[in-house]
RNA sequence: GGGCCUAUAGCUCAGUAGGUUAGAGCGCACCCCUGAUAAGGGUGAGGUGGCUGGUUCGACUCCAGCUAGGCCCA
């Protein structure tokens, strides 16, 4: 029985415990529990003492609901920073944070509570509303530290932490002493069944009836444009509201529309020329005539009488809202009730009376009609005009009417006092533009979007009708009603809340929270009371900078980064600016970075509706937090990025691809102990020092890429080069030496020592994005090199300059030019049936002169790089009619023919060696002496 | 309706300051290998550059309009 010797047994085939498969949901909990044992985070901040700082803020997201997948991308957008950064030499803390008070999360207790909502006590309901918060902040904290994400995750900043609301207070006393806070009316949404101002997430839409009226306001002041005619004039307008009418003070036109004044029967009516066939069909103007033709902005502050009460006015306003698909383009307006109204009633000046309280009744203010309940009046009005002959036309429509989520009523618009920062009176506006422009904004066109933004916005409008949030602290005295905030007043709340947070403002009397003994400052009066209304939560959240990265001493302000969603510049980009510059007259941020928003595969948001929604609590559970973390740096932020079932599975792919590679490196290390068998760079071969050049240049353009947040670069250029470098060239040429050449060759060695570098440089510079999968590969790296318990401990590898051989680049890659070629002719003579593994090949190159004497000289490695058994060069004007003529290189032609000799047994090349050593016939000569000297 | 932004192969991305047949990787098809093996290698087929006009000797690249989509306003 003739028993082969079994060659394979001989050979230096890869061996690593690290598996192909990375299942990584249940390995990925195991690296996270990992981390929780040895205190990564605290590791790290120990590590990273007296370094740097390198501050990214977090944006508090709200802390109701699960995360959703565009939050699950922000947070890893800012943990790839962070471990950039940590790694690249700097202390960078991340402190995460909630936002915890506000309308929603009140909305949802009070769905849970239902009936007893009602009678509940503002105490009890905002400990409800802080239970509820914290439940979430809990959930929410789970779910992003699964992602990977490193953070003090168990000592977040919290909106609703005592030393927090303390700081809205502070913030607020600043501005209000620094001028920026003032009172005024605005019209809110308001529910008189409830007495309560209403969100526009608490109102539904409900198709209802209601009047449809024209209204004649009789011209007061004399018109030129209309000077001859004697007859009295009207201008017409249309409403859907006559309550509102005790209200009004205007008329708003529009100023490029073309109005005419049409003569009927004794007078003379005005309103849009285009609404006259309608307007005719409603008033029956009959035998008419069309007087004068002009302008709306000619009829800017004519004065009309104000048709219910003779001895007021309502001036003639312009407006670009004002439309001329319906009604008559003549617009009532009362700046109480309406948003649109109240924009106008600011430009003009207008005064904006309020006639209605908050049961929705008329006050004296309102004339006759005091004591009537609004919707009632309706009909009071209607007969009053009619009854004055200034009700032309009359009827009823029905269209979708704001109500209340809760009593189903329908609401009104009610103009009650707020409070707001202004953008103008000291300049803050100016201020934030000037401090916008010293900050970097990525990517660059966000400067252009909060420029814009901040130019055009209207003060901030800071104040809330609601329960849970930070009371504004202000006091009113009993006396004189003046409003009471002084340096005093503002500390005595302060502290208050810092010991007891701001629960206690609805616990404690005015004169329970003020010093003993303190009065108006003005009329002496020691009555006061407290403001009721709170602070929208973006006052709050704005103040984190103060809050946070201000008192807590592993931070610092301002911030070297906020990286959020475009949504962001009208959020907390300037909420935070506006707090910052008002109080410190500087941004709180060095550098904003902006992204984009997640949407589908076809580009489309997500909604339940489309039933295209991604979770990624679902991507985690069923194929792990690093696929998503690779597809957040495989996308391009600055614009919105796509996540479909298709993509993730794209990504999953290229995930193999990069473990497959990392997997091969490991295995063909398993015996080699760096510091005994590294090779020195002088002893490596030209290709192995090619790799290093490559991977240097490399490096140096991750690094750029990190350095201005690229990801997407970064993982193109890494996978990139695991594809085209590794995998097909490098890996596949030097297999023949790891596995053949003997164990402790200077080839073998040569190989691994690169092999060696390239796995500790890839696992390192991988780390910020597949933070569990490079943690993984980390553990398998041996010991010396391996000294921190963490890869996320490990320093940033930087560029050996050492390895850049610019002559070596340019030699090989005219030779592996050479190689793409011959790799076609090859193919040829497969599809031929002439060759199967390419090691059953010789090819036989016809060059030019040049070329052949360049060759030459890598004549006896040839063969190796194209992974053939052997190559020959030849003069190009002898190459045979039939060979392969190269498209790509001149004079190249490649002519490929049976391997001469016998197939090793071992290495499987064709060697005309074979049998030179009596002791294994079937073996060339290379392997048989490398089995002779074992 | 307004502001900012996007639109290059099925997917993710490149494309320098307008200039030869628009690139890469993946996926796909076919082939090889079976010593990276639920791996690896090779070859190849895929693009009216959202649409319509304009400027130019020449436009994916500049301008205008339109369409689709995103964020924020109204």
């Amino acid at each position: 029985m003739s028993e082969k010797p079994d060659y394979k047994a001989t050979l230096n085939l890869p061996q690593t415990k690290f598996p192909m498969k990375a299942n990584l949901p249940q390995r990925e909990p195991e690296t996270l529990k990992n981390w929780r044992d040895i205190d990564l985070y605290r590791l790290i901040r120990r590590e990273s003492q007296g370094k740097p700082k390198f501050i990214l803020h977090d944006g508090p997201p709200y802390a109701n609901g699960n995360i959703h997948v565009g939050t699950a991308m922000n947070k890893i957008l800012k943990d790839m920073v962070v471990k950039y950064k940590t790694m690249t030499g700097f202390d960078s803390p991340y402190v995460p944070g909630w936002d915890c008070h506000g309308q929603p999360i009140e909305h949802n207790v009070e769905k849970q509570l239902g009936e007893k909502a009602k009678t509940i006590s503002q105490v009890d309901f905002r400990k409800l509303c802080r239970g509820y918060a914290l439940s979430f902040v809990d959930k929410q904290r789970e779910q992003f530290m699964r992602l990977g994400a490193s953070g003090d995750w168990f000592d977040p900043y919290l909106t609703l932490n005592h030393e927090y609301e303390a700081t809205n207070i502070r913030v607020f006393g600043e501005l209000y002493k620094r001028g920026f806070v003032y009172k005024r009316r605005k019209p809110i949404h308001w529910c008189i069944q409830d007495q309560t101002a209403l969100a526009e997430a608490e109102i539904e839409y409900k198709e209802l009836p209601s009047p449809s009226i024209y209204v004649k306001f009789p011209l007061k002041s004399e018109f030129e444009l209309l000077k001859g005619f004697s007859e009295p004039k009207f201008i017409v307008i249309w409403t859907t509201t006559p309550w509102t009418l005790p209200a009004n003070v205007a008329v708003a036109v529009h100023p490029d529309a073309s109005y005419i004044a049409v003569k009927t029967g004794g007078e003379i009516l005005i309103f849009a020329e285009a609404r006259l066939g309608e307007v005719n069909e409603e008033i029956k103007l009959g035998n008419y005539k069309i007087v004068a033709r002009f302008k709306g902005s000619d009829m800017e502050y004519l004065k009309c009488k104000h048709p219910l009460f003779p001895d007021k006015e309502s001036v003639v306003v312009l407006a670009d809202y004002v439309g001329l698909d319906t009604g008559t383009g003549a617009v009532h307006t009362a700046p109480g009730h309406g948003q649109e109204d109240y924009t106008t009633g600011l430009k003009y000046d207008l005064p904006s009376p309020m006639p209605v309280d908050a049961t929705g009744h008329f006050t004296k203010e309102a004339g006759q009609f005091v004591g009537m309940r609004v919707f009632d009046a309706n009909k009071a009005i209607i007969d009053f005009l009619k009854d004055k002959e200034l009700l032309p036309y009359a009827s009823e429509i029905t269209h979708a009417y704001p109500c209340c989520w809760r009593c189903k009523e329908p609401v009104i618009f009610r103009a009650t006092e707020q409070w707001f920062i202004s953008m103008d009176i000291y300049n803050l506006r100016g201020e934030a533009l000037q401090s916008v422009n010293k900050v970097r904004w990525i990517p660059d066109w966000s400067i252009r979007r909060i420029t814009g933004m901040i130019e055009t916005r209207p003060d901030w409008c800071i104040s809330r009708q609601r329960y849970w949030g930070v009371p504004i602290p202000v006091f009113y005295c009993g006396d004189c009603q003046e409003e009471v905030v002084t340096d005093e007043t503002i500390d005595s709340v302060v502290r208050l809340f810092e010991v007891d947070g701001a629960d206690a403002w609805f616990t404690k009397s005015a004169e329970e929270i003020l010093p003993k003994g303190f009065s108006c400052p003005k009329c002496g009066g020691k009555k006061l009371t407290k403001e009721t209304d709170i602070f929208d939560v973006w006052f709050e959240s704005g103040v984190s900078n103060e809050a946070v990265l201000k008192t807590r001493p592993e931070l610092g302000w301002p911030a070297d980064l906020y990286a959020e969603g475009s949504d962001q510049h009208r959020g907390w980009f300037q909420s935070s600016l506006m707090t910052s510059v008002g109080v410190h007259d500087r941004a709180p941020y060095e550098s904003v970075l902006t992204h984009g928003f997640v949407v589908d595969g076809e580009g489309r948001k997500m909604s339940k509706s489309l039933g295209n929604v991604v979770d990624p609590l679902d991507v985690t559970a069923k194929s792990g937090a690093d696929i998503l973390r690779l597809w957040v740096a495989s996308s391009d932020y600055t614009v919105d990025i796509a996540i479909s079932p298709d993509i993730l599975k794209h990504i999953g792919e290229a995930y193999r691809r990069i473990r497959n590679t990392f997997r091969f490196m490991l295995g063909n290390i398993y015996d080699f102990k760096p510091g005994r068998d590294d090779v020195d760079y002088g002893q490596l071969q030209e290709l192995d020092k090619w790799a290093l050049h490559e991977m240097t240049g490399l490096l140096k353009n991750l690094k750029a890429a990190y350095e201005n947040y690229r990801f997407h670069a970064v993982y193109r250029l890494l996978y990139d080069f695991f594809t085209n470098e590794l995998s097909a060239l490098y890996f596949d040429i030097i297999k023949d030496r790891l596995y053949a050449s003997g164990a402790n060759s200077v080839e073998r060695r040569a190989a691994q020592t690169v092999l060696f570098k390239m796995l500790v440089t890839f696992t390192k510079v991988l780390a910020p994005i597949l933070a569990f999968t490079c943690e993984e590969i980390w553990s398998y790296i041996p010991e010396p090199i391996r000294d921190k318990k963490s890869v996320h401990l490990a320093a940033w590898p930087e560029p050996n300059e050492k390895y850049i051989n610019p002559e070596i680049e340019g030699v090989w890659n005219k030779i592996f030019r050479i190689r793409g070629e011959v790799a076609k002719a090859l193919e040829e003579a497969r599809n031929e049936k002439m060759i199967g593994n390419a090691l059953e090949a010789q090819v036989n190159l016809f060059v030019d002169d040049s070329m052949r004497e360049f060759l030459s000289r890598y004549e006896d490695i040839l063969a190796q790089i194209m992974i053939v058994s052997s190559v020959k060069l030849h003069p190009y004007l002898e190459a045979p009619v039939d060979a392969y003529r190269s498209e790509l290189i001149l004079d190249l032609a490649v002519k490929v023919s049976p391997a001469p000799g016998a197939k090793c047994e071992r290495c499987w090349r064709y060697e005309e060696t074979v049998g030179q050593v009596p002791q294994h016939p079937n073996l060339c000569a290379r392997c048989a002496a490398v089995l002779v000297q074992v």
